[in-house]
DNA sequence: GCTATGTTTCACTACTTACTGAAATCCCCG
DNA sequence: CGGGGATTTCAGTAAGTAGTGAAACATAGC
């Protein structure tokens, strides 16, 4: 095992390899909450927790998946915007590197939930909503009202979320905390 | 098909139905990709939008499920909070309703996936801070720092939901809303 | 055009998670 | 205490997703 860290002992050396294994699989951990394929997330922390940007064949090797797999998730980070693919001049493998800032990671990952996932359920809800608006039954005034107050509740979270997400500065947020005190 | 719509035609039910599992369809993929079973997701939508409590074979009748992964689901949502079960008097059957305040919803969640997901990761993050801080090597410093980084925005974030998902008033949103602007 | 190097695709397999159904258990009431 | 409706459990199965690996495809340089 060669040291890439030259002030460091083996003995340190290996002690941050393991942290960093145990951030990776937690992160995967996490990512699987919340709806998030385990790799993917392991590859975006992977990573995120690298100095330098990495080959496909550097994310096999770590994370001991097929190069099929490596490719998929890699696009699919790119996909998001949470990495991109480089290639240095003269060379012709392509080398990732994610997005390190946390607030801007935030802000993409914002963006991209709402786009594909709260957008459509908002148009689904309104969807329901004129379908049944006019309708006459109690059961049928009672859906409508339920339906529409999702619907407000949801373009409202959209509403919020997209001017969060939007703000440059990540100083809002702890602006905010104090704030709601 | 008897009606419960004294009100409405014949074609009137059958849109209002028609809608319904519009909605319950819907509302059960956005559940998967928010990291929720599908199933789980529907039994909420259809309590959600049901004038009056269900009994577990209203919905394995509804939603074409066997008892066992009604219960099953029943049972989590409970977990949740999202529904609760009632035994009318001189009954003994159970039935099931669900809490149908869009806020207080959003707050039960923002509390269970804080509690279930948000909290396991910051200790995650404090752990590998811990123990790569004192390390020498550039690589371990530079881990070091993008772990507490990460570490500083989920605890900010843990801390404004918080806040936000104890305030009694659903007001707040659209007041942030446009104060934001 | 041909070869060397790197990337993408996709049919297949492995794994995980959802779901079933029937047996076991619970518990109210006579 | 025992009969019967209601619920829970769980071994087994189905369905869905993730992951593999090799072939097809690109492309740059000779």
């Amino acid at each position: 095992m060669k040291s890439n860290t030259p002030a460091g002992s083996a003995g340190e050396a290996a002690q941050l390899q393991a942290a960093k294994d145990e951030f990776i699989t937690q992160w995967g951990a996490m990512g699987s909450a919340w709806g998030i394929n385990r790799t993917m997330a392991q590859v975006h922390a992977l990573l995120m927790i690298s100095t330098k940007p990495l080959t496909t064949d550097d994310i096999m090797d770590e994370l001991k998946v097929s190069r099929g797999h490596a490719n998929t998730n890699l696009r699919e980070l790119c996909g998001w915007g949470l990495i991109r693919g480089i290639i240095p001049k003269g060379e012709r493998k392509e080398y990732f590197e994610a997005e390190k800032d946390i607030w801007k990671m935030f802000c993409i990952i914002t963006r991209e939930r709402k786009r594909r996932e709260i957008r459509p359920a908002i148009n689904v809800l309104k969807d329901c909503h004129e379908r049944t608006e006019t309708l006459k039954g109690g059961e049928a005034v009672a859906f409508s009202k339920q339906v529409k107050a999702l619907r407000e509740f949801l373009e409202m979270m959209d509403g919020l979320l997209s001017k969060i997400a939007r703000s440059e500065k990540s100083t809002i947020l702890p602006w905010a905390l104090k704030w709601l005190s």
